[in-house]
DNA sequence: TAAGACTTGTCATTTTTTGACAAATCTATA
DNA sequence: TATAGATTTGTCAAAAAATGACAAGTCTTA
């Protein structure tokens, strides 16, 4: 099943037997902070990507693909976005690439 | 073809036969601003989309339809989203309805 | 070239997000 | 049950992002 990002950073942080203040201090982050991103209370910010990435020695651009599609699921949960719309949303973003092909 | 928000917007003022000055008047909105808006320059704020449906006589439903669709595009565009991505970023929103379900 | 339409740049204001800290609750164990 | 460490929650100031407003520019066309 799949989780959220804040769950995920849960998931390695456990695994890892760190504590919320441990893993905090590693990632410059308040621990009441963490939690409340671990808890879905505030988002992670995304400059902080590489850092985790080192800590847990995880990939870059596999921990960024866990994060970008955590921000779009989290689009989709709260607009509503059905299937079908997801769909149209998709295309739109294909139309922008072509608008931007047209600047070059 | 699928259009921004943006020029969809300008589709509609140019068949209503329009200036942007007369548009944005109706929307309380700077003309300059609407032209930003546009040309993709500035997000169309939410909080004017029944404005703009009663202005232009459209389904409230499907003009938000078009809106939240042009904001998923526009983040698919930005972060580079492929569509294999896309689908784990839906599954992701299904999660979240679960977890919504769970807190009921 | 004059007027209206549109675009661009800038900046103050408003709104949102973030960082920081205090205090509360929870959990395990001496 | 008392204590310590871990976690959660609330609050608020500071930082960052979005918006409103206005001036000045370019473009179009009559």
């Amino acid at each position: 099943m799949k989780t959220t990002f804040g769950e995920y950073i849960r998931l390695l942080r456990n695994k890892n037997e760190l504590t919320l203040t441990q893993l905090a201090a590693k990632l410059n982050l308040d621990s009441a902070n963490l939690s409340k991103i671990e808890n879905g209370k505030r988002d992670f910010d995304e400059k902080r990507l590489p850092k985790l990435a080192k800590i847990f020695k995880l990939d870059l651009t596999e921990l960024r693909n866990e994060y970008v599609t955590d921000q779009i699921g989290k689009q989709i949960y709260e607009t509503n976005c059905t299937k079908q719309l997801l769909q149209v949303a998709e295309e739109k973003a294909e139309y922008r690439r072509t608008l931007k092909e047209k600047v070059i």
